[in-house]
DNA sequence: CAGTATCCCTCAAGATACTG
DNA sequence: CAGTATCTTGAGGGATACTG
């Protein structure tokens, strides 16, 4: 795990954010997350995951502050997982996958999910990174700068 | 791989999407295509991965219409691997990663690298989901319908 | 119900040597 | 230079049994 353990302390915030979050159980126990889940069985349940496996990753998810755990809302003797702050700004994130999934992951006539947006009850518009006066950026007009001393 | 193997049929984009691109190595090729990159040996340095584990992923990704390969723009023997589309379309994916690593993963006076709109020099604005009339998106006012029959 | 503890298997991952 | 071929190690992942 040589490249693995650099990607920690990587000048690269994509890299750093891959590091934390690049594997599918972290994103699917978030998305879950969003969807009001909270406790160990509803995404055990919900995600087929082996006991153990969901076990480490709600370990690590809480290690890494994205989750926390708190007293149970109901009258439960265990707690429940919540998102922090830093849970929820992985929204787009998962707002982005969702939306590459949807445009490019499924056959015509196959169904999917929808994130409703609750106000309009429509689904949500295409999001795209834009610069201030709304032109949108791609990798085309778009440039990494790099650190002074070192890689991309 | 019982679980996982569902992830490719799942009703959810988000589930979809990360059987597609859910893991480290994927999305920081993506990441290097953006970056201009397109040789084997170009992402073999970038990247610090193995021989090995490089040709399979860059073999996946073409494989799943993210990547192809294509003659080379310069006099080489050896081809190039160029975004498609849908490798394109990543963008906002590898752009969210991004601005949460920026504002989440960095120590006060830690640099980071910056992506700049080419246009104005400047580092481009914070993504966010938004509804139509610009109504900021989150987890609390939005909620995902379900299929008919099925899960989320 | 929410985990922990085992056992087992597969694949990811790295290192290195080799080939067109 | 762009891969393929091996080999080894370790982590991811699943199934099941067990415990507070």
């Amino acid at each position: 795990m040589a490249a693995r353990e650099q990607l920690k302390h990587a000048p690269c915030p994509v890299a750093r954010a891959l590091d934390a979050v690049g594997d599918a159980w972290s994103l699917l126990i978030v998305r879950d997350a969003y969807d009001g889940k909270r406790r160990f069985g509803e995404f055990l349940d919900s995600l087929g995951i082996a006991r153990n496996i969901l076990s480490g990753r709600l370990r690590k998810l809480v290690e890494a502050g994205i989750l926390e755990e708190a007293a149970a809302s109901d009258g439960s003797a265990y707690g429940e997982y919540r998102l922090t702050r830093k849970g929820m700004d992985l929204f787009p994130v998962v707002v982005g996958l969702r939306q590459w999934g949807e445009k490019h992951l499924y056959g015509r006539q196959e169904r999917h999910s929808l994130l409703i947006d609750e106000a309009s009850g429509k689904p949500i518009p295409r999001m795209r990174p834009a610069a201030a006066d709304g032109r949108p950026l791609t990798p085309a007009n778009t440039r990494v700068r790099k650190l002074p001393d070192g890689r991309a």
